[in-house]
DNA sequence: CCTACCGATCGGTAGG
DNA sequence: CCTACCGATCGGTAGG
């Protein structure tokens, strides 16, 4: 059974077109592009996949889902939101960590979905922020948190942090995806000054 | 003299392309797209420019000089790092505040620029941000940061924040960029944490 | 700034 | 997975 150990077909097309994609950008790839990459003509790509745009879909949308599974195993904890915030981080660096090409393609092009997807994609993007930002509410309410804090610039701040970390944090670096998580949160909560 | 309140036709086709950019992305759009909004047709456009990728080199090169004329400014100072930093940083938002079609461009579709060009852009680029990493160092010898912190991480959290801020902050909002540049900086330099 | 047009390349299909 | 091919669109030029 191959199939335990390798990806099947379509799954190999989809894991060089997030390469290609995260390279070039979505509108600049080709499938011919792609079809080099996997060895095969363009046309034969179409026997796998039904359009170009359904590997960004699955690719946009599967990252979506394992961002949700991550908040959501945050939001059953109990504790302090400061802590709750942490792990939501962390969570988060972790799920990107497990994917960095597919994450950049997420984060970079998904305006490139058609309608009504991209709404689709927006709508569970601004679902997972707002969830944040009641994580933040909670911090501020029970008094771990600053009052004056613009809670919007607070979580877009967050969250410009979090999806810019594929674009430089290096795989092969001796900083683990959970230490990453840990730094950050924790200049975002506490900041660099002593 | 139109010339004084008017945009040269160059610069106006500029600006609609950098919306355009902004938009679509570069590598989605199309001089017929841009011709279109202009009001002209796509092959008029080139007695203005002499190719789609001058465009994108005037909007990326435009903007870097601004940024590096702004931390100029700001590296004369004396004072505290911190003071230094948050400088640095309202600065960099009142660039970006000027123009945030342009930003947005700049930051997003910097990497279709062809060599040379691009190559010399990533210095630009890495020049800034070396300059910026710097003041953080002068700022944990001197005990005003934390010496613990990764400073790599710390400058890639900084930027990353300032970079995101064309994708949602609003220019009709009551704040004002100064304004928040000065909570941005708060935010990074203190923490969420009372 | 326009008309007329170029060669190249695009995503995708038919039929095997 | 291939050959053969489609109509559409691309950036850009010639010549006015």
């Amino acid at each position: 059974m191959d199939s335990v150990i390798n990806l099947s077909r379509k799954e190999q097309v989809i894991r060089k077109a997030a390469e290609l994609f995260r390279e070039k950008g979505y509108a600049a790839s080709s499938m011919r592009d792609l079809a080099q990459k996997l060895g095969i003509e363009a046309a034969s790509l179409y026997s796998h996949i039904k359009s170009k745009e359904e590997i960004l879909h699955q690719l946009c949308f599967d990252m979506a889902a394992e961002f949700r599974k991550s908040l959501d195993a945050v939001e059953k904890q109990k504790g302090p939101a400061s802590e709750k915030l942490k792990n939501g981080i962390i969570g988060h660096i972790q799920v990107m960590a497990k994917d960095l090409t597919a994450s950049a393609v997420f984060m970079n092009e998904h305006r490139h979905l058609s309608q009504p997807h991209l709404r689709d994609f927006l709508l569970l993007r601004i679902n997972y922020i707002n969830r944040f930002k009641a994580i933040i509410d909670e911090g501020v309410k029970n008094g771990e948190f600053k009052e004056h804090i613009d809670r919007k610039l607070a979580v877009m701040t967050l969250f410009s942090s979090l999806n810019w970390m594929p674009m430089w944090y290096d795989p092969n670096s001796t900083i683990v995806p959970t230490s990453l998580g840990q730094q950050l949160a924790d200049m975002l909560v506490t900041g660099l000054r002593k």
